[in-house]
DNA sequence: AATGAATGAGAGTTCATTCAT
DNA sequence: TATGAATGAACTCTCATTCAT
């Protein structure tokens, strides 16, 4: 299965049209990074592009939309990431501190993200609910049949699943961006502590 | 100890031109809160609070001041509100718990404040960084209290309080914003379990 | 005779009236030199004078009513001052070289003079030409009776007083606010030789 | 040697943007000369241009850029228009007078010339002086040279050329912008006198 | 597919002026 | 006589978007 990649209003793209594409996101990725929505203009995502004003048009139908994209496709990406992580482990414990670490060197290496999701919640809500639900999903799901194989207690695994993923944003938020671009060990080591108990505890 | 309030360039203020950078104030959040930063404008803020656009010079120099100011304000009073109602538990779990239900009843009352301190990451992140970093802070220290009394596990009390912040403020988002506007009982249960199963797990 | 000094609309002042008056005039000058009409504000004349807002309207009807105010000022002063110095001469020449010698001196002490002056070609086209037109009379009267004396060739007095008036101006203009705010005694000299000639050539 | 005609940021500009640029340039000098440099406003000169208010911005950084390039312009127009009349004469009297006849029809043709550089003493100081260095400087050079000829008295040249300018641009303020128009015969005449005496006469 | 000149609505901000005190 | 908070019109300038090339 493979994806068609359209430009604004559906059309499919040549070879070079992908090109082009990705690169005004990848340049829409470092302005909005850099500078915030509001101060993020078109001329400043072409320059960084290399295109003309005009042909940003060609590939999105406005600025929000281009930053909704963006979204929907870091999201996929870590997603993607996370999930080849954790489907290493061998129990649901080892699981998911796998898809933190993915988590985790996944932001190292885009910092922007968290002030872009961020700004997503007025931009794009619908983005910045997709992107929370379906990274919520992800933990849902492997705690709902890990629950059912008996390895944790007597969970909910919808509201644990949200107590997890904000647990990991913020502490990726305060020891990597806030700290030097590097998840120390300790915190690592105490992110296994706590998910532990979360998973563990009994109601 | 009184807080003079002041406007913009620092003068002090009369009793009428503290009501009315007040109104200012509540018509902003109003106006961040239902159209986010990029769309909100002075005018629009200087409509909802009936005063003429000038006026607004008067108290605040910028419309990243008055949202910074905003900022500073909200999180003053919910630290307030929490200081307040986790001072009434008799241990750290029940401080805990009773901090976070007064959280969770204040956001009920602003469900605005969700999207005013994600858009502040780039309208104003020193101020975005103050709000969790203050935050923060009331946590740790009742957990660094409460490790000393032998409350607690052998926990690390600064990421363990980045980790419950956290997991509140997600949880608060999407049971209350994205829910009915009200807390449903069996979350509060369930946050019970999680922050019991982060406090109690050894390392 | 006395100058009735009159507020805006006309009403007489009191003694402190004029004082007040007197400061903001001056402080008048000072900004109007350091910043140029366009930039000038109100607020800044009134804080340079010391006084509120609303009093500049007891004394003067707008910002540009007290510009003329301000050139005639000045016009009366330099007039006057020229007169005085030109009346110790014993012939024209002489009394034309006290005079642009008191013109310097004046200009020494007020270099924002010039900058004024010229602003008023818009600000205030009627005080700019009543300046310029009561500036030669002076001239003008000098070197009429001049003639009738014998003391010049056939001149035309009245071109010829605007030649030298624009002269003085400009040379004024050059040497001393372009230059280190003292007219240097060699241009002095030469100026009384241009005098010489414009006044002693034949037709 | 051709000039390359730039917009804001020094981008060079297609055929239709030289004339675009023109356009606004023109309708600049209406503007400023009708209104005044503080009544004059961008979008009374994009009107007056026929163009967009948003254009005005690919050509010009601000309003005070445009006035300065203004008075650029026109400060090589006349100067280009003096020399080429003075070089026609046969002595230095000769020439200076040549020069002065066209700078009076210059003059006559733009009357608004005169409001326009009295108002950049402030709006551009660096222009200011240099329209006045700059005109100064063909007079200079002429009168170094009569003199070496042997054409003149033992005259300074720069005080003697400032001196000159000035009376020629007072006289035509006096005698073409606040007369008919048009220069009157016997001011002409009275001009030659005056160049005269200023040129011969001895120390 | 790509361009970039042109647009004009609308932004933030200033400021001359008024008026209740 | 003096004040300064309040006003809102008008300013300069930006920018998402269009369109002829």
């Amino acid at each position: 299965m493979t994806d068609i990649v359209t430009g604004a209003g559906g059309r499919a793209l040549s070879r070079k049209g992908v090109e082009t594409r990705r690169r005004l996101l990848e340049a829409a990725e470092q302005v909005f990074a850099d500078l915030g929505y509001p101060d993020a203009s078109i001329v400043k995502i072409t320059e960084a592009a290399g295109v003309g004003q005009g042909t940003f048009y060609l590939y999105f139908a406005s600025k929000q939309e281009i930053f909704a994209e963006l979204v929907r496709d870091l999201n996929r990406r870590i997603r993607q990431t996370m999930k080849e992580a954790s489907s290493r482990g061998t129990n649901r414990l080892e699981s998911e501190l796998l898809g933190f670490g993915a988590y985790f060197r996944f932001t190292e290496e885009h910092p922007g993200l968290y002030g872009i999701i961020r700004q997503a919640a007025f931009v794009s809500p619908e983005m910045f609910r997709f992107h929370y639900e379906t990274m919520s999903r992800g933990y849902i799901e492997g705690l709902r049949e890990a629950k059912a194989r008996g390895e944790t207690g007597d969970i909910d695994p919808e509201i644990t699943a949200w107590a997890l993923m904000a647990a990991g944003e913020m502490i990726g938020l305060r020891y990597i961006l806030w700290g030097d671009g590097r998840m120390p060990e300790r915190v690592v080591a105490e992110v296994a502590r706590i998910v532990r108990g979360v998973l563990e505890a009994e109601t």
